[in-house]
DNA sequence: CTGAAAGCGCTTACAG
DNA sequence: CTGAAAGCGCTTACAG
């Protein structure tokens, strides 16, 4: 290996200092530097491939180019991957390096105090506080450190900045999707479980609803845990009660499995017999259930994304104020969903 | 913010010069430092809290305590989220810190060349090379630059050290499961796109069919795509073709999942009536499919923990030499498996 | 066993 | 408009 090419090799080649190098590089002072010469300087730079050294510059400016990703469970969560897809190109595109620390789901208060301290013991310039399942978060206090951003949850203490889903507009799309179909006996399958999105995409449901003037009406509700069994027995439940809906509306893919299975089992035809759409748009199972799961995708790439956007704002300019964004839901379209039948009897053959 | 506590304080509270605190707790030069001084130091040096700040060390010493991870899409492969996993636990417990830079599955050669020299930019220590569905692969020169190591792919030019799952083990293991359960009559269904976990899974399979005194039998496999309709349409021409096997294992867990479909519509119970098996633990399938399946689960996490502390030995000791390594994959079992029926002649009730 | 000093490669007042 | 010099916080020959 060669040496690296330094500063002081490219001011020899250019004929001038060290300083006037490092002016016309980073374009420091607006035109402290003769244009000419500056011209001059980057097109030698770059002619003899010269980085800066960035250890040097970091110890220099107390910077490091670097933001540090704490991400609860990157292991269980098949969203995480997205979000740090979308933090990693914005961070390359602002020439930022990601770095990333894993925090367990069940961590506490300590743990994860702990691992906001190893990142900012790696001199990170900001840091992404990503979390799952939550309405809001207080986040370790030595977060304040440093400009940060929250994913996922909003800090109680309203001091920073945060994005989440927004799962009633998500919701309410997914049944505006219906509606435009032509249904109007539209279940919903609600999670037993009580976290933000299942109040969200339930006040989505009924915004929807009421929005094109039609009534919420309970028969057509049928609850389940959030997983494929739990879709199953909320539509077994949902068919045995005669709630007879032209389409389904499951809280997320999970769900969605079991209603496929559960409609499979009863002879119904998605979509022909009826119509379903899930939530999460969660790989593989929205693309790998027959026919395709129409389904709302969760903004994880666009909130990675918009994090480091956010962080480099707050590392350019610390005047800025914190705000709370909710991220929209886009519905993806496969095959699921299609007119509703005209309606008539259909003997729903149970087999037990 | 209370300034750092630099060396220069800890040296001075303990009354040394900042050498003997540097070489105090970086236990140079054995005995360089009295024991006792020594001591003395490290406990001031807790006590305030002190840590040395790595880009002034990383200047000086030109190693950053980084290390890139280059992952081809993370956002399609649900799996790089363990390996990353895997990988970011290591390298905290070596004090390391994870950088990570995604390549795009169709990236070319000069793309992901840009990418290694991103990551040598932010002067890492090494590289870890991640790349999918690859017999071997040849990496771009530059990575050549640090130590390095390859997941998923073995080096073409046999200088790097790479780790792959033992597919073909696996798939022996799988079946093997099956043969305990008492089954004789296992079929498989192979994947039709041809990659390296294809070969090694066919292969599997037929060792411990072969291990196990029986017969390869043709008429007991059935490809497909490797997806949910692929498993689906592979099960239904092995059924047609009376086939008749009691127990079936798929290429993968979306092959599986078809598999649970067909069987379902000719009713024949899982796993009363016949097992299955599928491989790669692929969340949130395996889990949610009811009866849970079981299944082969891909050793990523490991994986990326093997990388990153092969990676350290190299740092360390750079006579080592380049090592292949298969890492084994372990069944993970679920709910899916029984001991065959007694054989008794069943209708297979086509609907069509 | 301990310390004074050089130097890693930059940036940035400061002086001219 | 340009340059000489200090200094970021460490590590590490070198001298004693």
């Amino acid at each position: 290996m060669a040496r690296r090419v330094g500063i002081k090799d490219v001011a020899q080649e250019a004929g001038v200092s060290l300083t006037t190098v490092s002016h016309a590089l980073n374009d420091s002072l607006n035109g402290r530097v003769n244009a000419e010469t500056r011209e001059r300087i980057k097109e030698i730079a770059r002619r003899m491939n010269y980085h800066p050294n960035r250890l040097a510059r970091g110890l220099r400016t107390n910077s490091s180019g670097m933001i540090g990703l704490l991400t609860e469970e990157i292991a269980t969560t098949p969203h995480a991957g997205r979000i740090i897809l979308g933090a990693q190109e914005a961070a390359s595109r602002h020439n930022l390096t990601l770095a990333i620390i894993n925090s367990a789901l069940q961590a506490d208060a300590d743990e994860r105090r702990n691992d906001v301290l190893a990142l900012l013991d790696r001199h990170v310039d900001g840091i992404i506080y990503a979390t799952v399942y939550h309405d809001t978060v207080t986040p370790p206090e030595e977060l304040g450190s440093v400009p940060a951003v929250l994913i996922g949850a909003t800090d109680r203490t309203g001091r920073v900045s945060s994005v989440v889903p927004d799962e009633r507009q998500g919701a309410a799309d997914a049944v505006r999707h219906l509606i435009a179909a032509g249904h109007r006996r539209i279940a919903f399958l609600p999670s037993l479980v009580d976290v933000p999105a299942t109040r969200g995409r339930l006040l989505g449901y009924e915004d929807a609803i009421r929005e094109a003037g039609l009534e919420v009406d309970p028969a057509l509700q049928s609850p389940g845990e959030p997983e494929a069994r739990g879709g199953y027995a909320a539509t077994i439940d949902l068919l045995d009660r005669g709630g007879d809906p032209t389409a389904i509306f499951a809280y997320n893919d999970r769900m969605a499995m079991g209603v496929y299975r559960a409609l499979a089992e009863r002879r119904r035809r998605i979509p022909q017999d009826v119509s379903v759409i899930g939530f999460d748009d969660q790989a593989p199972i929205a693309g790998s259930l027959f026919p395709g799961l129409t389904t709302v995708a969760l903004p994880h790439y666009e909130m990675g994304a918009w994090a480091v956007e956010t962080l480099t704002t707050l590392l350019n300019d610390d005047g800025a104020h914190a705000e709370s964004v909710r991220m929209p839901c886009r519905t993806v379209e496969r095959e699921s969903i299609a007119a509703p039948r005209k309606p008539r009897a259909r003997a729903t053959s149970s087999r037990a």
